[in-house]
DNA sequence: ATGCAACCTCAAGCTAGCTTGAGGTCAAGC
DNA sequence: GCTTGACCTCAAGCTAGCTTGAGGTTGCAT
């Protein structure tokens, strides 16, 4: 951890592709941390790079920043992490990739059944049943199917 | 159109199991329309129920309510849609529904890559790409991938 | 004719995920 | 030593998609 190795704000956002506001605002949802040089100017290690690519990719995902931060949290506090934690960090967002995909597809097997019949039917149809909204948390409907 | 096929805003909320304060912001949106009793009480058509299960199947697929309107908008004016019509529209959700799996099973497939390298990293990864943000459009980055 | 649930409007509030602006400080080059 | 650009904080604003509340009216049953 040489002295060059710590990014100003502003390097960490070109290196991203993020705005400054964004990393702040991450590190205000605790996301992400950074040091503070004598003149309260934020550095950040070069390992942030990773874990800010990380964020952005979950995010593609359709992962909220919540879920994203329980993830990150799997990360080992203290060192930086190694290649082989990012590896398990992916291989668990692989998981939730996974079950998306099949929601989606058997979503549009629900929908297959219903062009046939051209019900849109909340009553007969089997694409939206009620009990998924209720379960789905939060204030009004979602987003993404999950 | 009999008189009794008139619904209050109460009775669709029943029957749809939205809530009658959304109702009347869909109507407020443009999505869905109204006629008024003299004392200024809406009043909707039963085809309204159909029309208001293809808002919430639609959302569950990930779509915007402006990108909801977009598809509404091929209903035809002036008459009660007709199976037929409904038909269309579930061909046309397909289409993007079809889509949005491509993408996920493609984007699972770079991830997959990005596990054997545990990489992570915006330059040598497929997975992210500035691009994409680019082309994204709006403000931020987007809750679904589209 | 009276009571009360269901309806009305309009404005403000909430979550997510940021951006923008105001007002001020830091650090490096000339 | 002074300018300039990058940095700081804090508050307010914005889009999406609604909900909640205040204050008032309608319409159906008794």
């Amino acid at each position: 951890m040489d002295k060059n190795d710590l990014l100003p704000i502003g390097e960490l956002a070109r290196r991203t592709g993020l705005a400054v506001s964004a990393i702040r605002f991450y590190e205000d949802k605790g996301l992400i941390q950074a040091m503070r040089t004598m003149g309260n100017q934020r550095r950040f290690l070069r390992s942030d790079i990773r874990r800010l690519s990380f964020i952005l990719i979950a995010q593609k995902l359709g992962l909220g920043l919540t879920e994203i931060e329980a993830e990150l949290s799997q990360l080992p506090q203290g060192r930086t992490p190694t290649l082989s934690d990012w590896q398990k960090l992916s291989r668990s967002v692989r998981v939730a990739l996974d079950a998306k995909i099949q929601l989606l597809t058997r979503t549009r097997a629900k929908l297959d059944e219903c062009i046939g019949c051209g019900c849109l039917s909340l009553q007969r149809c089997q694409l939206y049943n009620r009990d998924d909204r209720a379960g789905a948390g939060g204030t009004g409907p979602r987003y993404v199917l999950e």
